[in-house]
DNA sequence: TGTTAGCACTCATCAGCTTCGAGTGCTAAT
DNA sequence: ATTAGCACTCGAAGCTGATGAGTGCTAACA
């Protein structure tokens, strides 16, 4: 059987309602949707099909229909199809500039989920190779000095170490010489015992200093690519939805929310999504993460040039605006290309 | 009337048999558990009049009784008096030495949530006196500048910007020890115009560049001192107590705790607490948040030298283990303090 | 042949009712 | 002062019938 014109019509009519009401749709509420033009006895028979074709399912015998996962696939795949044609009418989304990444990324989170009324989760950015841009020590105190480093892509990372062996201002930047030209453009797999026997060589007395900092910059560049930073907001928007606040399942998926080791799946897929946009959406059962399959997902990868690369999604109930979803996160990561950029101009 | 021993015992039972169950207890239920050294009959005589006095009430006629916030105050005030007594014991949570503050803080936050089955909250340190510690500027790219500002307390900021005007190694290291030489020890007030054009007289022709730099440490220094930090962890834990957990409560409650400014009024007090300790147990309407009323809340000020102040909060339900919680959160008080001294030493 | 009206049927929901049992308060006996 | 006994209360849980939204099927219709 194949889904003619009436049948989408119906289709869509019965994902419109169920997105507002989150209830079951009868026949006779389709049949007044349409202004009557198809009788509801006749809407119960293009339903009766629909159902066979796995567009709708009954939730129980005497209710209405409610959409599959299929149908709002079939849904998506039909906004996806049209987003050309609704071009404007972009809300603006203010993102103040400010001046750390990991803070923007916050306050997108909580726009975003302040905007759709669902949860949103943003992944800071994930470092591709870690090469060493700069390194500066500076003295903070009599004996603590402060090791600045900058990985590509502008991470900066601070350090305050103690040292028992004080440098004088010269030493001290004969230091920073020695680093910068020793280690700058390196990974941290290049720096390796070589380099180091070469440096501590070069540094002489102040051999010990040149270890405590390689092991300061060791661990910056260990922990920044060991543990991916994901933030969420509006975890709390899925109280919207009755479909999801029932005890069980929102205690899950909050618990699921609050644990940013279990969404790695979400936002590790290196996939161009389709029609290489980037988005991608998982409705129900699609979803990688256990505890979403009762939800739909929209994820969109964001790239800031330099190989930082993150994701930004959204978590609602099934019945989510898609078509807002959407259009949001298409502007949004203009936007944040754009500011980012400007930062950085 | 007064509290003889008898009524104490009972209430404590009462109290120490709630917290397990979470139900309401009778009568019988204590005989058992005082090894029917007095009967049922007597202590529903001594129940009655603990409920005229108002340490337990009934949630309804026929069912057993809960204590009530004055109930638990008494049980928590006990416990205080008792706490020299109980001193070893201590259970050694580990706090890995780490780079960053934030970072140990939520980690701290995390440890906590679990250590104790209860919400955790933790607010990042207030810096008193935003004084200008040490400023550097660094070069990172051809025409992209590193501003990194130390302010006392070695918090640490960092600021890229895109110069104009570009300046060679020496005049970078002029505008170092021009900007240093000014601005050490001064606060955000204190650089006012005077100070500003002073500068800009002695950089010359780079007067824009010093525009460029205080611009930017304003708005660090402001952007810290405005936004408090405070993190949760673990708020889906009060899912695990039934009393907490229906779905209006639950939901105000998460809300809450995910929108930080909410909770303010938890961490801003300047109160030692009793008995100085710096700790404080607030029981249900004694909450100074709204959404708190049917918890009880235990919030902890700690103190880590040169103004560096912030709480440390445990939010659970009324029948939490305050035993355990003001042991624990007495230990991680220490714990913190000794880790940071080392990182700093 | 596609559409519609009509009707019997299903089933979730809700209000009202009963039963059950935990727990109380009171009284009289010890 | 303590306890046993008993009538009483009230929430929880289970049952029942009414209600109504919604369906599937059949027969009539254009």
């Amino acid at each position: 059987m194949e889904l003619d014109e009436r049948k989408i019509t119906i289709l869509k009519a019965i994902i419109k309602n169920y997105m507002d009401t989150g209830e079951p749709v009868g026949s006779r509420t389709i049949s007044k949707y349409v202004d009557n033009k198809w009788s509801s006895a006749t809407i119960r028979n293009e339903m009766s099909d629909l159902e066979e074709m796995g567009y709708i399912v009954q939730p129980h015998t005497s209710a209405g229909r409610i959409p599959s996962d299929k149908g709002y696939r079939f849904y998506v795949d039909q906004i996806v199809l049209e987003k050309d044609s609704e071009a404007a009418e972009v809300q603006e989304l203010m993102i103040k500039r400010i001046d750390r990444l990991e803070s923007v990324l916050k306050r997108l989170a909580k726009l975003l989920a302040n905007d759709t009324n669902y949860a949103a989760l943003i992944s800071g950015p994930r470092y591709q190779q870690n090469k060493l841009k700069f390194i500066q020590l500076s003295r903070v105190d009599e004996d603590k000095l402060l090791i600045v480093t900058v990985l590509e892509g502008n991470l900066i990372k601070n350090t305050i170490v103690h040292v028992k062996d004080i440098l004088n201002e010269d030493e001290l930047l004969n230091m920073n010489i020695l680093l910068n030209s020793n280690l700058n453009g390196l990974t941290i797999e290049e720096i390796n015992l070589d380099v180091i026997s070469r440096m501590k060589q070069q540094a002489g007395s102040h051999a010990d200093v040149v270890d405590l900092v390689l092991e300061q910059v060791a661990e910056v560049i260990r922990a920044d690519s060991e543990d991916l930073q994901i933030y969420t907001s509006g975890a709390t928007n899925i109280f919207k939805y009755p479909e999801l606040s029932d005890n069980q399942k929102a205690s899950e998926l909050l618990q699921t929310l609050e644990h940013t080791e279990l969404l790695k799946d979400l936002v590790d897929t290196g996939d161009d999504g389709e029609n290489g946009t980037g988005i991608q959406v998982y409705i129900g059962e699609e979803s990688p993460v256990q505890a979403m399959r009762d939800c739909s997902v929209v994820t969109a990868n964001y790239e800031l040039g330099e190989g930082i690369r993150g994701t930004i999604g959204i978590i609602g109930p099934k019945r989510m605006d898609y078509e807002k979803v959407l259009k949001t996160l298409r502007t949004l990561m203009t936007q944040l290309e754009a500011t980012f950029k400007k930062e950085e101009r």
